[in-house]
DNA sequence: TTGTAAGGTTAGGTATAACTAACTTTTAGG
DNA sequence: CCTAAAAGTTAGTTATACCTAACCTTACAA
């Protein structure tokens, strides 16, 4: 299921195999039995590794999130332009999509909704976080005249993040393997033809 | 819950309970029970006009298609030029989907990768047919010269479809109510200064 | 060698969802 | 007003998910 998984921790495998189930089955098919069936095991081993599914969870959304607010942090420091500023973050960011093969994405969708206080306020901290610091470039860029006055700041910054869930969107119903993001370069330059003067 | 509902039959009500429960509190929450405590009755209850709750989903589903793959025929007829053609079927488009309080591009998401056939046929046929008519209107635009020629007919309908999307999931995270899509107009200048020329 | 901890196992408890059967109530037409 | 169908009820059955308890097995450190 996951290539070269091997050399891999049980519990680092159950995350990676929940991550592939979460994208390519859907939330109701993550399911202790299913992990535990792929991974050759019994479902009650699982709770060996994990007090809960939930807690597996967790585990998949903070790693994404820590590793995704590092690489913006990144993009900014380095970035000389607001255009290259928001061409590094975006990079980063399907890097990162890339690795984990869309899932927080996916979770992202399907547990904004969830009467769970604990995942609400993990998910909705990453995009508020994450909202403000494109906003802020955004922002930054229209005070230089880069990029039209007209727009919404934060709602351009939803229109990234949406962008982006979107290519996971059309990758999950596509069924196909391999990248999510086929052409970065392309996806890049469609999204800021639309922001940018001119 | 959902307004004005009291002179609808129950079968219509709950129809739309079931939509306003996807989006707002995801599929998990889309039982028999959630569906009848919201109408007042009980969970057999449901059972009298629907056989099953996947038969619930179709019927979502085929209005949301049938009055989708509608708009879009006569958005190409009463267009005259290519812009407008792609105008009049993305705000037919955004009508049903307000109408349907975005219930249909969550199940999109969520049920694509389902192992249920007849779910994942009818939504790649939806999809498919929908990208299909819009690459061709662009194909049309980039004959004409209006539209970008380096972009692929199919990956900018598929841009069309997954910025729909996108502001579905905004409005599924932000938890807003009203409106999914505020500033129509605004939303379909970005795209459009996307794949225009110049 | 022996005891302990990690990581498995089987069996089962509890909750909940889908759906059904048998019954009652409501409603609308003749 | 009567009756039959529609639409509700209660009380299940069945299946499945999460999780626990009690029990094995093996590795390895004392």
């Amino acid at each position: 299921m996951v290539e070269s998984m091997e050399n891999l921790s049980t519990k680092e495998k159950i995350t990676r195999i929940g991550a592939e189930i979460i994208v390519k089955e859907g939330l109701r098919k993550f399911t202790a039995k299913n992990i535990a069936d792929k991974l050759g095991i019994t479902d009650a081993a699982i709770f060996k590794h994990f007090k809960s599914m939930d807690e597996i969870i967790m585990d998949i959304i903070d790693k994404y999130v820590s590793r995704c607010s590092q690489s913006a942090i990144e993009a900014v420091e380095k970035g000389t332009t607001v255009k290259e500023k928001l061409e590094l973050l975006l990079k980063a960011h399907i890097d990162v999509l890339e690795e984990t093969r869309g899932a927080v994405p996916v979770l992202c969708f399907e547990l904004s909704r969830s009467e769970d206080v604990a995942f609400k306020e993990k998910l909705n901290n990453f995009v508020e976080n994450y909202k403000s610091k494109i906003s802020q470039i955004i922002r930054e860029g229209q005070a230089e005249g880069s990029i039209k006055e007209d727009l919404d700041p934060e709602d351009v910054a939803m229109f990234f993040i949406g962008s982006i869930q979107a290519k996971v969107f059309a990758y999950v119903i596509s069924g196909k393997e391999g990248r999510i993001i086929e052409h970065p370069d392309q996806f890049i330059s469609i999204i800021f033809n639309g922001i940018m003067k001119q």
